[in-house]
DNA sequence: AGGCATATCTAGACACTGTCTAGTTGCAAG
DNA sequence: CTTGCAACTAGACAGTGTCTAGATATGCCT
């Protein structure tokens, strides 16, 4: 809640100085406090302690200040990326895959990532927006292609083992921020079931040594 | 429009007759035209031809028409699953696997089966609404334990296949109702992509004969 | 057949929401 | 200093979910 002082506009000053990150902070804070549903342009306001009018001037919409939010996740995600390539240095295409799965997961607020794939709190035809999800499409393929030019794989799996690769670990985090896997696995965090099961899809498609054992 | 017909009340009369599964059928339309955002009690109502109040008495609430709307989803799934099951016939495990992994695209309403996974929705503690959900988990378990059982996979492979097996099945639909996927595979429907990254990730999980050039 | 409890539905009110508009404040460049 | 423009305020409007009190029909019990 101390962040809500840095956020809320400080009294007897006409201009906040950072509205626009303030209301995307604010936004966060509700997100993840109370969920997706309760973000609201007024409360959003309120928080920032700027009259309910305000957030129309930095955002035009709710749509608007929804967009630029799932924006924000996907830049993150597009540095985790860059970041968990940095740490763990993959060798090979396998390894730069799993890579790339785990920072799936580095979204850490589920209600961040609930909103990236939510299509209908925003006009998905905005330019910027479909081009931070098309980047991390692509940087998949690549990846996929690299492991076939690698040998891994033949040429003609590029296109399932995208989607399948995709789709697994989409479909994992999905799950799980629904609370359906949760329940099963209270014990194991979401970080490992989600390593676990990407070593051992990328196993199966990949003919390389199993490293089951080492871990 | 001639459904509205048939949901909405006869004028004249007080009762409706079946007004529950007319609020329902109603939400169907509106969720499918209109995206699920475009639900409210008061235009559910409204087509239904009757008052605003009158939903209330039904469901209580909205968090409860939208609960009873995610339970005819599961309803239609399991009911899909054991259709499959008769139509196809699966002689092993990891045909049934494949049988109930293209179940799962039986909600056709992608609309619908948004609101299955959307916990903010409704209280998912619901008992009722658990179990159906559960269920499914439940038969996806037994079918994994079932391939092991017939030798197509190791025991210890319990638990990341079944993991492994559901998400990918489920980040597909996903990623098909986000839109994300569609733009890629134009030309192909969802059912063919789905059948053929089924396949492909039973045929790596499991040994057995590759059936690709058959298909 | 009569009467009564009860389920079904209506209609008004309330606080809340997003969006629109006109107006106010302050900054910064000419 | 003034003039233009960005940032923000404040009121209004239609729409929403939920709560009430009341009206209407249905079915059950005697």
């Amino acid at each position: 809640m101390e962040d809500t002082a840095a956020i809320a506009k400080p009294k007897g000053q006409y201009h906040h100085g950072d509205l626009r990150s303030a209301l995307l902070r604010a936004t966060e804070q509700l997100v993840s406090e109370k969920g997706t549903g309760a973000v609201s342009l007024r409360e959003v306001a309120r928080i920032a302690g700027v009259s309910h009018g305000a957030p129309a001037h930095h955002f035009v919409n709710k749509t608007g200040l929804l967009l630029a939010f799932a924006q924000e996740g996907w830049d993150r995600m597009i540095a985790a990326i860059s970041d968990g390539i940095d740490t763990h240095a993959p060798t090979n295409g396998p390894e730069l895959l799993e890579t790339v799965g785990q920072a799936y997961f580095a979204v850490e607020n589920p209600g961040q990532f609930e909103v990236m794939f939510r299509r209908d709190l925003y006009d998905t035809k905005d330019t910027g927006y479909v081009g931070a999800g098309e980047s991390a499409w692509v940087f998949l393929s690549d990846t996929i292609q690299q492991c076939i030019d690698e040998g891994f794989a033949e040429a003609e799996d590029a296109e399932p083992f995208t989607v399948i690769a995709w789709s697994m670990v989409h479909g994992l985090a999905a799950l799980w921020n629904s609370g359906r896997v949760k329940s099963r696995f209270e014990r194991l965090e979401i970080a490992r079931l989600n390593r676990e099961a990407n070593r051992r899809l990328t196993d199966l498609m990949f003919d390389r040594p199993a490293r089951r054992t080492i871990s």
